[in-house]
DNA sequence: ACTTTACATACTAAGCAGAAACTGTCTAGT
DNA sequence: ACTAGACAGTTTCTGCTTAGTATGTAAAGT
C-alpha cells in the first residue's frame, strides 16, 4: 500500500505474522507486546513504532493473514487443470485443516474470540471463502449452494472430530467423494 | 434390576429424567442434590435412599436417557415404509437436532464434561448410533461408512453453525439431499 | 418407603490487600 | 528507523481469610 520501509522484505510484514501466531499461541490477552516483539526481534517499543496499539496489531495482523490464505486459496480453486476434489481438498485443508489438532496453534480460534477486534477484512473472510468455493463448485455441480454449505459444515465438524490434520484430510477427501458424484 | 417401589410408573425413572434435566441446564458441578431433589419433588434424604451418590445418579441418569434415545432412534429408522431421507432427518434430529441452540438444554455438553463419570453404555452410545444410522443406510447407497461418517461429520458441524433447531433440521435435509443421490 | 430435622466434614465462592505485570509514552542514543 | 531504559496509570494475578453451601449420614417419625 504506502510506502513503509527500507528492508528487503517489508519488516511490517514479517512482524504480523510473528504476532499472529504468537496471538494463536497463547490467546490475545495473555499475549503481551513484549512477547510479540521478542518473537518479531524488535524492541517494544519499536513495535509501537510500527504499530499504534495492541488492538490494531491484531487487527492488521488477522486481516494480513487470511488475505494472504484467501489469496493463495483462489490461486488453488483457479488451477483448471486439477480435478476439482483435488483443488477442494486444498482449499478446505489451507482454510481450516491446517489449524487441527492439539499441535498446531489455533488462529480460527483466536479469532473467534476476540471478534470485536476485527475489520472488516477478516469478518468477511469466511463468506468470501464460501465464495471462491461456490464459484469453483458451480460449473461442476447442480445445487452449489447446497454443496459448499455441506462441506462447509463438514469442515466445521472434523475440526472438532480430527485428532489431527492428516485426519481431517482423509475424512475430509472421503465426504468429497460423497458429495461429488463421480465429477469428472 | 432389584424391587424397587409400588408406584405406577417407576420413580426412579421419573427421577432419572428431571435429573438429567437439571444436570444439563447448570452443569454437574453446580447441581446440587437439594436442586435435583426439589425438580423430582422428593427430599434430598430421599434422593440418597434411591441413588448411594450424585456421581451413580448421573452415571444411571445419563445411561437411562441415552437408551431412550437410542430406542426412540432404531425404531424411528426402523420404519420401512417411510424415505431414507426423513428417517434420517428425525434420527439426526432426536440424537443431536433437539440440543442445538440457546434456549435448549444441552444434555451432549454435561456429557462431554464429566466422561469420567460416565458408564459404559453412555460411553458408547455414539458408536451404537452410528451403527444404527449404518444399518439404515446400507441397502441404498454403494459407500455407506463414508457417507454415514460425512453426515455425523455434517451433524457436528450444524451444531455449531445453526442458531435453533429448525435451522439445524433445514441445513441437514439440504446435506441428505446433497449426499443421498435421488434416493427412492 | 419415604419425610423432616439435624450434623460432621469438606468444598467453593467472595472479598480484599499487596504484588506483579502490562500498556502506552517519553527521552536519549545510535 | 530503530534500541535501551524508564515511568505513570491501570489491569490482572496471588494468597489469604471468612462466610456460605454441598455431600453424605443418621435419627426419629409416619
Amino acid at each position: 500500500m504506502t510506502y513503509r520501509g527500507c528492508m528487503p522484505v517489508d519488516r511490517r510484514e514479517a512482524v504480523l505474522e510473528s504476532a499472529l501466531e504468537t496471538f494463536a499461541r497463547h490467546g490475545y490477552r495473555r499475549t503481551s507486546m513484549e512477547a510479540v516483539a521478542t518473537a518479531a526481534r524488535i524492541s517494544r517499543p519499536g513495535l509501537y513504532f510500527l504499530f499504534d496499539s495492541k488492538a490494531v496489531l491484531f487487527r492488521e495482523a488477522a486481516a494480513h493473514v487470511l488475505g494472504r490464505d484467501l489469496a493463495a486459496i483462489e490461486e488453488i480453486l483457479g488451477d483448471a487443470h486439477a480435478p476439482l476434489a483435488d483443488r477442494l481438498l486444498e482449499a478446505f485443508d489451507r482454510w481450516a485443516g491446517r489449524y487441527v489438532g492439539p499441535l498446531a496453534q489455533d488462529v480460527p480460534g483466536v479469532l473467534a474470540e476476540n471478534p470485536g477486534l476485527l475489520d472488516d477484512t477478516a469478518t468477511n473472510a469466511p463468506a468470501a471463502f464460501e465464495r471462491l468455493v461456490t464459484d469453483a463448485v458451480s460449473p461442476h455441480v447442480v445445487t452449489p449452494g447446497a454443496a459448499v454449505r455441506t462441506l462447509l459444515s463438514v469442515s466445521v465438524g472434523l475440526k472438532h472430530q480430527a485428532a489431527d490434520r492428516s485426519e481431517y484430510r482423509e475424512r475430509f477427501r472421503e465426504a468429497l467423494e460423497v458429495v461429488l458424484p463421480s465429477t469428472e
